[in-house]
DNA sequence: GTGGTCTAGACCACG
DNA sequence: GTGGTCTAGACCACT
């Protein structure tokens, strides 16, 4: 059963795309893996105290991206390939990686000091 | 006279803020100087077929954060010196630096795995 | 003894609607005659991998509509006789019938290419 | 402006699909086109007595299939190609097509006799 | 108990 | 005015 302990919510994005977000971020670390079983709307939404709607708008969404499986009153299950995962991983992580790289180039920072930059701010939210 | 020509609306964030960013970058990228001349908010608005109000949202916001001036009747100006491109700097990177460093480590990829990506991004699109 | 070997869960209507139309078809073409032996409850079960209360609905529903009779502890039977078979046969063409041609108005599809098309897709799946 | 007078509720499915599958019979049937625009949530709400949050599910899905495009402030268009119209009239007309020619098969009723029920069916709603 | 639909209505962001 | 998000809560169908 996927815990959803350390979700919470932060910046201004929708609350549905932060859970999307938190669980795929999970799928890519591994951490959530095929087969697991979700929690249901109702008890997500009294342990999170977010309304069940809005739970249930994250799971219809990821039910869409073919990431888990949902019946009429069954549990709802992770459904997931290596293949899948590969494709969410390089998807997300080529999307920030250019988000970043463009961001930096456009103030005119260059690779040198951006390389300075991660160092820096990497080390500084605890060693990996 | 500041071009927008490279402006050109993608991600799903409001095109003002997009446009506010894209002048900062411009900004601190130093093809944006002080005393530059800004185009009129009608002029914009037919060239990047945006609605006027969203330009002159953009515009208010800009002159809230004192980084263009406007007098009704006249063009608007950008005002700048050095300090204050060196905080609006510090910040975006700041920023920027951080919002990617924690995606990638909430996927699990290293350090190292994260150098080699940059690398290959950064290239793609031209060295600087 | 029915065999159930051909029922497989397709479209998005609920299962135990989907075995009661299977039973019907059955019935209808005459491979499912009066007197003919149902499985028990649990045997279905284990053998289509579906829920017993699921199972168990579709019987009662069926026994409702008096196609089949079950006395605790027993079997359950197939109960029919030529004017029940005339009256179902009669009931769910015309329905299935009407949806059909309803749908292919709407979208306005001629006679003719209706002719065509059933043509096409009858042999598509082997003649009768 | 697509006019939605035409749309009743019906049967037991759910509102938003019913919504659905008119507006693609529509596009179809040559009614609904390329750029029309499509009535705000507020209005058809009003319009059909429907909550406008089961109205913006219909949008929000047309708009995940890429019917229509809707950004945040504007209104909805229709967005459609020769390609688009053709997919989804193949698609709708061959699922329709197998279900039926399926349940008639399964019914031992042969291809002359449907024939003939098309026949009598078809104009009885009158002739097209 | 679980998922799915729908209503009623508030609030925000955008154009 | 328009789309988008969220809450609160009811009701139904399915397992």
């Amino acid at each position: 059963m996927i815990s959803f302990e350390e979700l919470q919510i932060q910046d201004g994005s929708p609350m549905y795309a932060q859970m999307i977000r938190y669980i795929k971020h999970g799928m890519i670390a591994g951490t959530i893996r095929d087969g697991d079983e979700l929690p249901s709307r109702r008890m997500l939404s009294a342990l999170l105290g977010i309304n069940p709607n809005t739970i249930q708008k994250a799971y219809r969404l990821m039910e869409a991206e073919q990431l888990i499986v949902s019946h009429t009153g069954a549990k709802s299950y992770v459904t997931l390939d290596e293949k899948k995962i590969a494709d969410i991983r390089a998807k997300q992580v080529e999307e920030d990686a250019t988000t970043f790289v463009t961001a930096m180039k456009q103030m005119g920072i260059s690779k040198k000091e951006v390389s300075l930059l991660l160092e820096k701010v990497w080390n500084r939210k605890g060693e990996r």
